[in-house]
DNA sequence: CGAATTAGTTAGCATAGCTAACTATATTGC
DNA sequence: GCAATATAGTTAGCTATGCTAACTAATTCG
């Protein structure tokens, strides 16, 4: 015999095979629930940034967003006359701007968010103790390849 | 004592929360290998369904994108300049077109789809056994997760 | 102080989403 | 069997989101 448990085909490749299918799928479904935000992805995900990230730079906000500045730009404008989002000028300076969410752009997100982890839930609501087990254990190990990620890139 | 093991924040709404988060990070790092492909994000996983899913109308595709039939007319024009689908009339319905990827299509899309893997992969790599082995059990739980989603709506 | 650098914006282009309106083909009903 | 209806896809025109190039303003450095 070869091995006695499971060396059957879990090796990297294929494991990040079906990792990136299963994350697609996943988000594809619960996307689904942005509509009743009344935003646009770049805009949903640009005030979940500052939400959850705090307060930063235009510079700084679209590197996280993975975006160029002038792109950027226009979002924030979008999101500013939206009133979910402030400018206030850099003491230190003048050239850079600190944006943060705003109360009304915080509850916004909060919101849209729990309906998007909801439709999630309602699913994993249907799967076994030991299963929810094994996703709960998966999560800690992708949280620490993606600050292992960020480091190296 | 309450519970003897890991009853510790793993109810769905808080795996739900983390796997969310998880998904669309892991995400963010492998789109990066995208822009080697030339293709814009809509026409490469408008062939990526055609190449894994098979020939279809555009009605089919438009509703596995989940968009409107106008936006998938325009992302298969322009597929079709790119000469990476072909457009072959339905005998049965001729109204109908039927849209399948060429060889050029299906090498580009599985040329695309090894760089986002291997970039996965290459994270994977430094893992545990027992850790690749939990992403393993992940993996086919939250296949079933979709199948389930996909029947309920 | 002047030159180079840096932060952000503006202009202009391509892609990607939508609805409304159109064309062409199928299906239905009398 | 043909008129009415329904369905598949396209076209037109709008908004949103991505880019590069070029600009303005502020900071930093020699």
């Amino acid at each position: 015999m070869k091995e006695s448990k499971s060396k059957i085909a879990n090796d990297p490749e294929s494991v990040a095979d079906r990792l990136h299918s299963a994350a697609i799928h996943l988000l594809r479904h619960v996307r689904r629930q942005d509509s009743a935000t009344g935003l646009g992805p770049a805009r949903l995900s640009a005030l979940s940034v500052l939400v959850f990230g705090g307060a930063m730079s235009l510079k700084q906000l679209a590197a996280a967003e993975q975006v160029k500045p002038p792109t950027m730009s226009r979002i924030v404008d979008a999101l500013q006359r939206a009133a979910l989002i402030e400018i206030v000028g850099d003491e230190k300076d003048g050239r850079r701007i600190l944006i943060r969410p705003t109360a009304k752009g915080t509850k916004l997100l909060h919101a849209g968010r729990r309906r998007r982890v909801a439709a999630l839930a309602a699913q994993l609501k249907l799967l076994e103790v030991a299963e929810m087990e094994t996703l709960f254990q998966a999560t800690s190990i992708l949280e620490r390849v993606d600050r292992g990620w960020k480091e190296h890139s």
